[in-house]
DNA sequence: GTCTGTGCAAAGGATTTGCACACCG
DNA sequence: CGGTGTGCAAATCCTTTGCACAGAC
């Protein structure tokens, strides 16, 4: 699975590989683009990550390439209702997020149990053969939001 | 304008006193928008909603409604990543929705044990309060789709 | 050289907003 | 009558698309 690293040349050739691997050819924006997917512990908005990149990648790619990723499985694309789409770096770990509906704040959590939800779900729902994939987010208040 | 009587079982008086109850003032538009919600078992797009009640409200009203039917919490707003938002009537019962990818059917079913998501979240993101509201919903294929 | 990736600009679709008028209470 | 609700049109925001050129392999 992949490390924290910083861009400064020393992982280029780990990021190149990320990208060969997945049948992606090796640019200056897309690597640019998957490290900061790296440094980034939180999903970010399209927009953001337009920004961080304006001089390697303008903005239309950066849909473009988030998107591929995604398809690829090197991101995950998350819906945090906040009208537009946040992506992070897919890791393996099937993690949710709890978002503060105040601030924004964004923190990780695991243990959806998935495959004993996905059974229940299908037990229910006779129209459905199989499920190949689930959303799933909290939504309240951080510390500093419920005290104020 | 068209006056509506009795809609599906559920009559007009009823309808009132729902949107009254709620701070609402009861005109045509409205109910119509609450009788199609309470007709329609699945979520459905804006946009379909805005169609069938054509002549009662028009598309911004009918955004306008559904926010604020969402906000008093006779409606929920659901994503089922199709690139806009469906609403459905608010039953009290916590359901989820399972989704086919290939041709949008939808199902409902029950048990996402809520309060049990709720403690392991809280437990494990140290910087959050509470939780007020959650996403949950699955994609998979329906059983036609899976043969296809 | 070939084919993919990119910038730029324009299109597209969903949603919101402004405002004058209509209507509920 | 006073304050919402509504229609209509325009604006805005997010995202996708078209196309000619640049760059990876």
């Amino acid at each position: 699975m992949l490390t924290i690293s910083r861009y400064d040349g020393t992982d280029r050739k780990e990021l190149q590989k990320l990208l060969r691997d997945n049948n992606f050819r090796s640019t200056e924006g897309r690597l640019a683009l998957l490290a900061e997917l790296k440094r980034s512990h939180k999903p970010l908005p399209v927009e953001t990550f337009a920004h961080k990149l304006r001089s390697h990648l303008d903005e239309a790619n950066v849909y473009r390439a988030l998107e591929a990723f995604a398809h690829a499985g090197i991101a995950r694309r998350v819906d945090l209702q906040h009208g537009h789409a946040h992506y992070e770096l897919a890791h393996g770990d099937d993690h949710h997020h709890i978002v503060c509906t105040s601030c924004d704040k964004v923190e990780d959590f695991i243990g959806c149990e998935y495959e004993k939800l996905v059974n229940k779900a299908l037990k229910q729902s006779s129209g459905f053969a199989k499920v190949t994939d689930h959303s799933l987010e909290l939504f309240g208040l951080c510390n500093s939001c419920a005290k104020a």
